[in-house]
DNA sequence: GTAGGTGCAAACGCTTTGCATCTGG
DNA sequence: CCAGATGCAAAGCGTTTGCACCTAC
């Protein structure tokens, strides 16, 4: 019998995306690589805009609706969270492989869901940055009841 | 000498306005009137659409541009809140005499500095709504180094 | 060959602004 | 009176969409 090695190597988001994209249908095409290439190489939070612009340094031809197109499909593959900030743009994150989590514990059941958030942990940084204060870890926990027994509650 | 009696009750919200209309040589109008008004009358949270749409029932000739311009005015008087959601539409709600604060908590000098964040706050809703949860009670906290602590650290 | 993708420009939806007119102090 | 406010319509601005052409499979 042979052994079959599984490296559980992280695979590379161009890997991700192309899983999702034959597996949906969709096509693999040079404009998309680009797009894939060019955010994961950048940093994090990207705009279309500011994307678009990076991108047209490598694919000059490539339009606004592209760009826009490819970050919802991102996002729609789970690969890309998408998030409105106060500056009125629409900025774009790629997804972790692991990520930091919080807590929402019920009182009743003593259950325990976790959830994770970036635009929480954005807005941290912003609170611990406006006060001066530099984070080494946080503790973000609800206390309250899970759907079950807050229904049990209400008869 | 003459005791000046400073009685602290809260002032309304109208009267709040006044005093920082009259303090920044704006002027009193009917429409402001309205707007704060119906504003404080109704829910939390409007966006200046929905602001628009009940202000127009009382006072029907007032224009989409009056209520944005006294949203802003009431944002810089720092007597409302002003964000932007994920829907796309910026809500506002009026601020609060006291709030719900969390804290940083520096491990150098055990100081505790409060904070809001109504952001933060709006989107615990948001995570709690998505996990059928009901919140009771919530708690943030960030651990860290305050500026001082942080930049003895550094020596 | 054909379903799906791209680029362009026009359309969209929310917000801001220019301007002529009105009004509070 | 006149600085500031209002209402309207037009302009802004980020994002989405319609459409003709293109391309991966």
């Amino acid at each position: 019998m042979k052994m079959v090695i599984n490296i559980k190597s992280k695979r590379s988001l161009a890997d991700r995306l192309s899983a999702y994209l034959s597996g949906h249908g969709f096509k693999s095409t040079r404009q998309r690589d680009s797009i894939i290439r060019i955010f994961s190489e950048s940093g994090r939070h990207l705009s279309a805009d500011e994307l678009h612009a990076l991108v047209k340094k490598t694919a000059p031809g490539i339009g606004y609706a592209t760009v826009y197109r490819t970050l919802k499909l991102l996002s729609e593959a789970g690969l890309a969270h998408e998030s409105r900030f106060e500056d009125g743009f629409t900025r774009y994150e790629l997804s972790e492989t692991t990520a930091h989590h919080d807590h929402l514990i019920c009182t009743g059941c003593g259950h325990i869901l976790e959830f994770e958030n970036k635009e929480i942990e954005q807005l941290q940084k912003v609170v611990a940055r406006k006060n001066d204060f530099h984070v080494t870890s946080h503790k973000l926990e609800m206390y309250g009841f899970c759907g079950e027994c807050s229904r049990k509650r209400k008869k």
